[in-house]
DNA sequence: CATAATCCTATTGTCCTACAACCCTATAAG
DNA sequence: CTTATAGGGTTGTAGGACAATAGGATTATG
């Protein structure tokens, strides 16, 4: 054995769970086929049915596989093989498109709740994370974590753990795409820094004042233009 | 053994992962703990190592765990946004508006899209799911489910995968906090399901109508109808 | 002949044992 | 003190056995 080129494990069970997930993308398996018995999968991949067990035991996990006892196991009906969430998400190109689409239709409405909602501890927090803005020099990482902790500190303005959670979640989502597609030449980043740090302050000032619309606004024209400076155009959705 | 009620597969090993996920929930087992070993996990659940292995390739599979060979099985540390979640969000009383506020935020949004942008596959998959919810006797639990796929299919229309794992996930805290709180007469269920199923009817022609506007009202209506009838009211926020 | 009951077989679900791969610690050697 | 070395413990994989189940083939029965 030992095909793995690094020092972490094998995880033949992850490997196994891949081909036969090929197998279902490329659809030599449709949804409805059944699978071959788990010994034939055994004997073909050349492992053990054990392997092949937890193999499945993943698929079915995230809803691709069905299994029934006695009968078999099948390529679920509904089995869009899409749950894979990080690994294709990070690689598909639309992914950060898709991820401030969703952003921006989650913070925009957050910024509008936290200008409701906000206690003056929550804005001191707010005006913190843009102090810690200012104050980053030359933008590094620590710049990016301020950035990220002013959305967080925007959602926690809204009293919604949920809204907290998804916000925070999402952050972490950015701050990987960021670390992987961080190619932009250094001398650009004056400028983008100022107009970042602008376009914060704007969002800052509105829940400070207690402007619900205004808010939206702020940070809706701070996420387009985020996604705009890394190369994605959001669509402008009308709202109810 | 044979617990189960219904003539379905027991499903040992995704009981035995409930169970191991509970212990990480209520935080006797916090994040960097180290688990009991696989054979002790067996012999103090009554099974065999085998299906404490599959139980355990569920949550490494979410990422919940961490297992390291030689050494032994970890909770992760990031394994909290979704975990420390359910804890905290069936413990505080106002849980279920602000899950009810984020699903309006995000999922009317995504019914605007779905209108927009959905393939005629992704209708015919939404229309599937509203039948479902019409076959259904006494909406049992498989009218919840229904209901749940439906949201899910809506989202799936939008092609932002980051848009359906997010109104998965909170289908699921749906799912769950509906279990928890189900404690309704009978009797007023018959109405409710009819008005229920008429309200997704209305989103379903919408997207099917490519009227974004429309849908975003059908499921804006709907949302903060459902919240009321679990006696909750969501603010109307104006839209940027 | 039609139909129902029964057996047979294939497949998944679970259990068990054994060993390989690996990590950590303790102990010995330099 | 530093470095090998040995040992024990844990996860990863292999392989065999049986239970549980489903579906088809066979046989009994009207």
């Amino acid at each position: 054995m030992k095909i793995d080129a690094l020092g972490r494990t094998p995880q033949l069970p992850s490997r196994i769970a891949s081909r036969i997930l090929q197998e279902i993308v490329e659809e030599r398996l449709k949804p409805g086929d059944r699978l071959p018995t788990e010994q034939a999968l055994a004997d073909s991949f050349g492992v053990s049915r054990n392997v092949v067990r937890e193999a499945i035991s993943r698929l079915r996990s995230d809803g691709i596989i069905q299994s029934r006892q006695g009968v078999g196991a099948f390529v679920a009906r509904t089995a869009a093989p899409t749950l894979r969430f990080d690994a294709e998400a990070l690689a598909d190109p639309s992914a950060f498109q898709a991820l401030f689409e969703l952003r921006a239709i989650l913070e925009i409405r957050a910024a509008g709740l936290a200008a409701r909602r906000r206690t003056p501890e929550q804005l001191a927090a707010l005006a913190r994370a843009l102090d810690r803005m200012r104050g980053t020099e030359k933008w590094a990482s620590g710049g990016v974590d301020a950035d990220l902790d002013f959305h967080k500190a925007v959602a926690e303005g809204t009293g919604n753990a949920y809204i907290r959670m998804a916000v925070s979640f999402l952050s972490e989502q950015v701050r990987v795409t960021i670390m992987e597609t961080r190619a932009r030449p250094e001398a650009e980043l004056g400028d983008i820094v100022e107009v970042t740090i602008a376009e914060h302050a704007a969002i800052h000032d509105a829940i400070a004042a207690r402007d619900p619309a205004r808010a939206q606004d702020a940070m809706a024209t701070h996420i387009h233009l985020a996604a705009l400076r890394l190369g994605y155009r959001l669509e402008l959705t009308e709202q109810v």
